[in-house]
DNA sequence: CTGTTTATCGTCAGGGAGACGACTATCATC
DNA sequence: GATGATAGTCGTCTCCCTGACGATAAACAG
């Protein structure tokens, strides 16, 4: 049967992208102002357009690269490395007042970057604490006209990509992605408790992650940036997934 | 800025269903034989384009529906209901030859069908054994010209919707879905065994599913439909995440 | 009645995690 | 330089879960 165009409706394709990186004790995701309608001048998640010739993940880690920088990794290079998976796909018919929009929104964890804006215009893209843009509560119904809301079902594919992420540093080594190439265990215990939100006990964090085979190489350096006694600096090990993995305490 | 249909590249938007079942000892998918090009005569998932106006989900479920007569409940009825959840969404340029296709596949949990072969043609739908249907290893690489294999990216749809299936089953109460609306232990625990294709102790696994809050409340009937002496019949209880979870055994 | 099958209850040892004490090494300040 | 604050690291103790496995119970087939 040749190509016949007329047998199904032209769909836009697009990717969202909720990158997440600890700063300070926050949880926090980058956001760009809207410039034009609908939503004009509300926060949305970065994105865009997928291109015609163009790879899912390829179109991600392009978006990602335009607004941030990154260079994101699925399995490879690690320049500037940021870990991007793909999240979910959100096709209401009417998430998009203007047209049929598919988004396949992807997700991105990213060190804290040197730069507080990135992209340089601190006017349109800026990091937001995850819980000033997510919504209150109730989950499913967004309250669209609420001003601090993000545009579109954006709020929800944010909460999305963050309950991934809270889930999956619990039985993953995911959580180095936050990381610097080089790392404490103090500062990777920082960045589980401003994912999950909760304090952990240093003394068994410690004991847990060094324990775990494959989860941390030491480099052999050491560092004080934290204040007090010097740190072991550790890398990321090979290891992907962690099993026993880290429990995240009940409420 | 007004709409503008030249802005962005027109995709089709297709949903493929990955549905499982545990027929015997096996976990089985739900294969159709393609009856056009490209690949006619070849195993496929089933799946179709999503309507102008239709959400995803819906087009999962009314393609499930016309395959098997299932209904299929997110949160909600259970008229010979089955789990549907969304897995991924692939969009290789070349995935398919004719056109940019970007497809949103779905995951379906199913108890086993009383009717072998669903739908009615027996020559063009089939329960196969995942096994037989899955590309045998190397992962990446999907070998398209072995007669055995899957048609387009159907190979690697699938293995991702059985490790899906896998991975939740440790940490939910989704096994369940496998299983009839009353259910005996024993028979959670085949469906345990099928899915992961490992032998568990009855033993430790009685004492593990009933111990858990929430996870089976006893119906006060019993059964002997198994053999052996007569066992408790369950439903599923309101739990849905496992914690701890279910261990699925090393190797 | 005996063997077979499946279900269910109990016991025991080992491992991991939470709670928490103790000690170490740096810096800031007096 | 002594003192306190901060942060890292090592140990200990107990509890609970799990895996291994013995024992009993209730059906059916011969």
């Amino acid at each position: 049967m040749p190509y016949d165009p007329s047998a199904f409706p032209p769909f836009a394709v697009t990717v969202d992208l909720v990158v997440l990186t600890v700063r300070g004790h926050a949880l926090c995701a980058l956001a760009v102002r809207r410039g034009e309608q609908p939503y004009q001048g509300r926060w949305a998640l970065p994105g865009g357009f997928v291109k015609a010739d163009e790879d899912l993940a390829s179109a991600a880690a392009r978006e990602l690269n335009e607004e941030t920088g990154l260079r994101a990794h699925e399995s490879g290079d690690s320049t500037t490395e940021a870990h991007l998976e793909q999240l979910a796909t959100y096709g209401d018919p009417q998430r998009d007042p203007r047209m049929r929009v598919v988004s396949v929104a992807h997700l991105v964890l990213a060190p804290d970057l040197p730069s507080p804006t990135p992209g340089g215009d601190a006017h349109s893209v800026r990091w937001a604490p995850v819980d000033t843009l997510v919504a209150p509560a109730g989950g499913e119904a967004v309250d669209e006209e609420q001003p601090g809301a993000l545009a579109f079902d954006h709020g929800r594919i944010l909460a999305d990509g963050v309950e991934r992420a809270r889930s999956k540093i619990e039985y993953s080594s995911l959580a180095t992605a936050f990381c610097p190439q080089e790392f404490t265990v103090g500062e990777l215990r920082r960045v589980y408790e401003a994912v999950w939100g909760v304090a952990l006990d240093p003394r068994n964090f410690h004991r847990k992650v060094t324990g775990t085979p494959g989860f941390l190489v030491p480099t052999g350096g050491s560092t004080t940036r934290q204040g007090g006694r010097p740190a072991q600096l550790f890398t990321a090990g090979g290891a992907t997934v962690l099993n026993p993995p880290m429990l995240r305490p009940e409420v």
